[in-house]
DNA sequence: TGATACTTGACTGCGGCGCTCGGGATTTAT
DNA sequence: ATAAATCCCGAGCGCCGCAGTCAAGTATCA
C-alpha cells in the first residue's frame, strides 16, 4: 500500500505555496529548492494544479504560481485528485465488475470500495492550513482508535 | 495510491477460506480456482501468512490450510500487515527524518504519519466476517462525512 | 534585448511487482 | 509400497509504469 511521489510532491509543494506565498508569485525554482524537488518534474505537476484550478500562474520575469484559493479553501484531496490517478484500491471498481471474479461481485468487493471512500473522506478533510499548522489534534483525530482483536467492538456513531 | 495484489490476494483467499472452511483443511488448489489466483503466487503468499500465524496448514494429501483462529478475531489489518510491507506513506516514516528534506521534518510529515495511521486503524476494525457478511453498514461508516470546501468544520470528538 | 519564468510534449532508465519454475518433503489413499 | 495430493522453499525473470530528463517554445519584465 503505497504512495507515490507526484501526489506528495504536490501536497509538499503546495504547502511551502501556501507557506512562502502571500504576496505576488512565487517562482518554481524557489520551490524546487526549497523542497528538494526536481524543477522539470515539478513543472509536470504545477500542469496539473493549474489545469485543475489550484493554482494561478504568472508568466515571465517575476513570474511564478500562486494559491488560487485561500488556505481553508483547498483540501489535501483536490490537490491529489488533481495530480494523482484516481485513488482506486482495485480494478473491480473500475467499470462495474468488469475486474471481478468471474460473474459476481468478488467477496472483498465492498471492503476495497470503503477503504477508498474512507481514504478519501479523510483527505478532503484536511486542508492546506492543517498542514502547515501540522495541527496533530485536527489531523490525527483520534476518533477511530485501534482495536485490538477479541475487544468488544464499539458502536459505529 | 495504490494497492498491490499481495494484499487484495491475501484478503480474497482468507475471506474464502473463511467461507469454505470450518469442516478441516480447505487445499490451495480450490482457493487458486475459485479466486482465479495463480496457485504458485497462492502459495507464496500463504507462507507469509503460516509465519504470521493467521492459519494452520496440514501438509500431505487432505493437507490444505485452515484459519488459526475464528473469524471474530482476524482483522483485515492483520492479513495485509501479515503479507505486506508495512503501510508507510513516505521514506521519512522509516528511520526518524532520514527521509526528511533537508535537516527537519517536512512540512507534510505529520499529514502522511496521520493518514497511515487513519487507514491502519479503519482496516484494524474489520474482521473476516465483516468481510463476508459485506456488511456495508458495518464497514462503510458513514462516521466521516467528507467536507466540502469551505464548509465549517466539526469539531473531533 | 536579454534574462527569467512558465508551457508543452516526447523520451527513457530501471526497480520492483507479479508471477513462473523446479525441486523437495510429508502425509494419505489404495 | 507406491502413487497421488498437498504443502514448502528459493531462485529467477518479463515487463510496465513511476520518476525524472531533455529540448524547444512562449510570455513578461527590467
Amino acid at each position: 500500500m503505497e504512495l507515490n511521489t507526484k501526489g506528495r510532491y504536490a501536497v509538499m509543494a503546495m504547502a511551502d505555496l501556501a507557506k512562502h506565498g502571500g504576496h505576488g508569485s512565487v517562482p518554481l525554482t524557489a520551490i524546487a529548492e526549497r523542497q528538494q524537488i526536481s524543477l522539470a518534474y515539478l513543472e509536470q505537476i504545477f500542469q496539473r494544479l493549474r489545469r485543475a484550478g489550484l493554482v494561478d500562474s504568472a508568466r515571465g520575469r517575476s513570474g511564478g504560481y500562486q494559491l488560487a484559493r485561500g488556505i481553508d479553501e483547498i483540501t489535501v484531496a483536490e490537490i491529489m485528485q488533481a495530480v494523482d490517478e484516481p485513488v482506486e484500491m482495485t480494478r473491480c471498481m473500475l467499470d462495474g465488475l468488469a475486474g471481478c471474479v468471474g460473474s459476481a461481485k468478488c467477496l472483498t468487493h465492498d471492503l476495497w470500495r470503503a477503504l477508498g471512500d474512507h481514504i478519501r473522506a479523510f483527505l478532503s478533510r484536511v486542508t492546506l492550513r492543517d498542514v502547515l499548522q501540522g495541527e496533530p489534534g485536527r489531523i490525527a483525530m483520534p476518533m477511530l482508535a485501534a482495536r485490538e482483536p477479541g475487544t468488544v467492538e464499539v458502536a459505529a456513531e
